[in-house]
DNA sequence: GTCGGCTTTGAG
DNA sequence: CATCGCTCAAAGCCGAC
């Protein structure tokens, strides 16, 4: 139950469970003669609360924030008075939308009474569940598509019926409606719904930051499709401005929501106790809250009697602002201006400017964002490089601007600290505490280049060694002077971390699927293919309770991960889930234990380039020139961008004459034929290819017979299994034994002993290649058998012996088989 | 020394 | 109710050759 509440009273304007009888009478007729004059005092404009209608500058934010705190309580005021103890619209928030019978005012009265809230103004959008119309223009559909939209009668036959009706049997929108049957708005999805994905993403701040980023980049790659992109001539002076909101979400959410960014302590969150803060107001801050701080802990900073407000996430408000910050930039005429997130820009003017004439521009340009965005603030950094204007920015922050002039006084290297530097984060800073005191750049500018390269990295190193001289390192610097290489898209992914609880591999292996769905689509959107695709796993840590502190977290994991080449690049999904769905198994995670996924496509290439036909060097060939050569020759292919392949078996199933018969095929055959190719190629190296080339490399008499130790010339002591010596017996034996048992009732316990003893005594003996080999033979065999037996107790059993018993005897041995894999020996299924 | 796979780090 | 812990790129590290 819920802890709606209201006094059941006799004198209630509204009827009362079952009781037709009572003549209804209007909230307003009820009210006595001053009560009536309050109330419509308070719904029209009326005078500011008490206690801020002295101050100066009441604006229209303010209005609109009183105006729904006046409302919430002459609602609590209403149903306390009036409620009838019914909770029929408990957790439900209702918005009537245009002329509705009852109308507005009556059906106000109706859900307040009845454990309901009512929402007057749509300014945020996720308070509401339901929304009530009589009818709805085209426009207004396309806007509110996605939510519950209902017939005021649902409000009405509900109160009667004393319970909340299906919405559903009042909508307002035809059932076959496309509008009707999307995703309605709350509904609790599982990550086992086909419409999880979906609908984590649309809630999740980091996936909206990173493809903002990603439509961003795009978007400036695209700008210069048609026309040339003129970058700053090298060497010459440039003058870099570095503009980003001030708190962003923080402050378009609460103008939004009507509070005032400079008073209201606001922070940006979904929850209320261990919920992320994605944004808090410099207001918030003064308290010690911070981004990234839980709800929770952030209320306990606030002093008593000061209110900390939440707010909800406002994507679409934030797109738009958005939209008009780069509407700003693109229009001052800057030689380049360059996306570095959704509030984030930097601004390339490809000369040197005066103090004055930069002072000018960032005064323009906060005025002008100001203007366009109903009051948000940006802050600017200017200097003559990326780090210098990045690190002024630091100091502008917040609403104001800096200059920096030359490489900055030291006064201005005093002010910032280590982390202040770009690439630098808490590891480093930690790596920085143990060779001194460096808090402050000022100091870290004493340190010489070797010792800083030592401490951090040789790269990382010379960027900072750079970087507190004011000077970009070339990396960096690639921005400016190659925009769209650096801006080019190199990989694809996606991650979930939250909400993955999963009992079954098959319902994990369908999750995998909706993934991969998502990421082909993309994949295809961009017309690029993939050659090789890797899984990341999270796997609850061993410490972890079953269930952390967040809801639906990840808590403290175990990272895995597994990256597979794909032989030839491919944008198909079917190819690329199988891939992933065996990867899972060789990390042998439990199901139930499984907290994260994430699938990256890690190599792109265009997917109309004709592969086969590019010109490229065999690398054999390549390794065989002689040294001096090599190098010269190496320069001259970079340049030409002729790459340098393996044509073995091994990276690619197709051969160039493969490759041309393929080419002339009509499409759709064309299509089959390499898909057949792709999984036959699959299949082969899940069956230890990999090792059998390795070998094949090596003089093959030579290393084969002195590691051949399963034969009669053995130099080892044989290992039996079931009487049997000959590995490739027991292999069949085993085999066997998978198949007869799968449609039953899996493997019998003692049969299983049996061959647990085999494995510890391959283990003990050094062996476990051979075990390694076994296991991954059953999963193979399984893999095989899936689409057939999956449903079957048996095959089932053999999923669980798989994940749970040989996977772990393996992994525990993993340093073992590494260091003995030097044994491996020829082997033929 | 170089390569490739896996991990770590940082960014917004 | 809770809560929505993404996604990209670069660099480091380690073992294999």
């Amino acid at each position: 139950m819920c802890g709606c509440s209201g006094k059941a009273r006799e004198d209630s304007p509204l009827g009362n469970r079952g009781r037709e009888d009572v003549p209804k009478q209007s909230f307003l007729e009820s009210l006595s003669d001053e009560g009536l004059v309050e109330y419509i005092g308070g719904l029209s404009q009326g005078q500011p609360e008490a206690g801020r209608q002295n101050e100066e500058g009441y604006s229209r934010d303010d209005y609109f924030h009183d105006k729904q705190r006046r409302q919430e309580r002459q609602d609590q005021e209403f149903r306390d008075r009036y409620g009838n103890g019914q909770d029929v619209f408990c957790g439900v928030s209702i918005y009537v939308n245009g002329f509705t019978r009852p109308g507005r005012m009556q059906l106000h009265e109706m859900v307040v009474a009845n454990g309901g809230k009512f929402v007057h103004f749509l300014s945020s959008k996720r308070q509401v569940t339901h929304i009530v119309a009589s009818n709805l223009p085209l426009k207004k559909r396309v806007e509110l598509a996605g939510y519950r939209i209902c017939r005021p009668e649902w409000v009405v036959d509900s109160v009667k019926a004393g319970r909340l009706l299906r919405w559903q049997e009042y909508g307002l929108l035809s059932t076959g409606d496309e509008m009707q049957s999307r995703l309605p708005l709350d509904e609790i999805v599982s990550c086992k719904h086909p419409d999880f994905l979906k609908q984590f993403f649309s809630k999740s701040r980091l996936h909206h930051l990173s493809n903002w980023k990603a439509d961003l980049r795009a978007e400036f790659c695209g700008r210069f499709l048609d026309r040339p992109l003129e970058v700053p001539v090298k060497g010459e002076e440039i003058s870099v401005l570095h503009v980003d909101f001030d708190c962003f979400f923080a402050s378009v959410a609460a103008l939004v929501n009507g509070y005032d960014v400079c008073r209201d302590a606001v922070v940006v969150c979904h929850g209320t106790k261990n919920s992320d803060i994605a944004s808090c107001n410099y207001v918030a801050r003064q308290y010690g809250i911070r981004n990234g701080m839980w709800v929770g802990a952030a209320q306990r900073q606030m002093p008593a009697g000061v209110e900390l407000i939440r707010l909800g996430y406002d994507f679409e408000a934030f797109e738009n602002m958005s939209k008009r910050f780069y509407e700003v930039l693109h229009e001052w005429g800057f030689q380049l201006v360059l996306p570095v997130s959704i509030d984030e820009a930097v601004c390339i003017v490809g000369r040197g400017m005066s103090e004055y004439e930069s002072g000018e521009i960032c005064e323009g340009i906060r005025r002008k964002v100001g203007e366009m965005t109903n009051g948000c603030s940006v802050s600017i950094g200017c200097g003559e490089s990326l780090v210098l204007a990045r690190l002024a920015l630091k100091i502008a922050k917040p609403d104001g601007y800096k200059i920096i002039v030359g490489c900055g006084d030291e006064k201005f290297w005093s002010m910032l600290k280590v982390d202040d530097l770009p690439g630098v984060g808490k590891s480093i800073v930690l790596k920085l505490n143990e060779i001194g005191d460096n808090r402050s750049l000022l100091q870290v500018r004493q340190l010489p280049l070797e010792l800083l390269q030592r401490c951090v990295g040789e790269k990382m190193g010379t960027k900072m060694y750079l970087a507190v001289r004011g000077k970009d390192d070339e990396e960096s610097l690639k921005m400016v002077y190659e925009p769209r290489e650096f801006f080019q898209r190199k990989s694809l992914s996606v991650d979930i971390n939250w909400g993955i609880r999963f009992d079954k591999i098959q319902e994990i292996d369908q999750f995998i699927d909706r993934c991969t769905e998502y990421l082909t689509e993309k994949l295809k959107e961009i017309g690029k293919k993939t050659s090789q695709v890797t899984l990341k796993v999270m796997k609850r840590s061993e410490d972890e309770s079953i269930e952390p502190p967040k809801y639906l977290g990840m808590g403290r994991c175990d990272p895995l991960s597994r990256s597979a080449r794909l032989g030839v690049p491919t944008d198909e999904g079917g190819i690329i889930s199988t891939e992933i769905k065996s990867s899972f198994r060789t990390l042998g995670c439990p199901p139930r234990e499984l907290r994260g996924i994430a699938i990256q496509f890690n190599k792109l290439g265009d997917s109309n380039s004709k592969q086969s036909k590019l010109p490229f060097v065999d690398v054999k060939v390549y390794q065989n020139l002689p040294n001096d050569v090599k190098g010269e020759i190496g320069d001259e292919l970079k340049k030409r961008r002729i790459s340098i392949k393996n044509s073995s078996a091994r990276a690619s199933r197709i051969n160039s004459y493969q490759a041309q018969f393929i080419q002339e095929l009509p499409t759709q055959i064309r299509h089959e034929v390499q898909n057949e190719i792709l999984i036959n190629d699959k299949v082969r190296r899940t069956k230890f290819d990999e090792m059998k080339e390795q070998i094949a490399k090596r003089d093959f008499e030579k290393t084969n017979e002195k590691s051949h130790f399963l034969g009669s010339n053995s130099i080892l002591i044989p290992i039996k299994f079931q009487n049997q010596t000959n590995f490739k017996k027991i292999v069949g034996l085993v085999l066997n034994w998978v198949d007869g048992t799968l449609r039953s009732d899996g493997p019998h316990e003692r049969d299983l002993r049996l061959f647990e003893k085999y494995l510890q005594r391959l283990s003990d003996a050094n062996r476990l290649p051979l075990a390694l080999r076994i296991s991954k033979l059953i999963s193979t065999r399984l893999e095989l058998r899936a689409e057939s037996f999956s449903h079957c107790n048996g095959f089932q059993e053999w999923e669980r012996v798989l994940l749970q018993l040989i996977l772990p005897k393996l992994n525990k041995n993993k340093h073992t088989f590494q260091t003995v894999r030097k044994l491996d020996i020829d082997f033929d299924t």
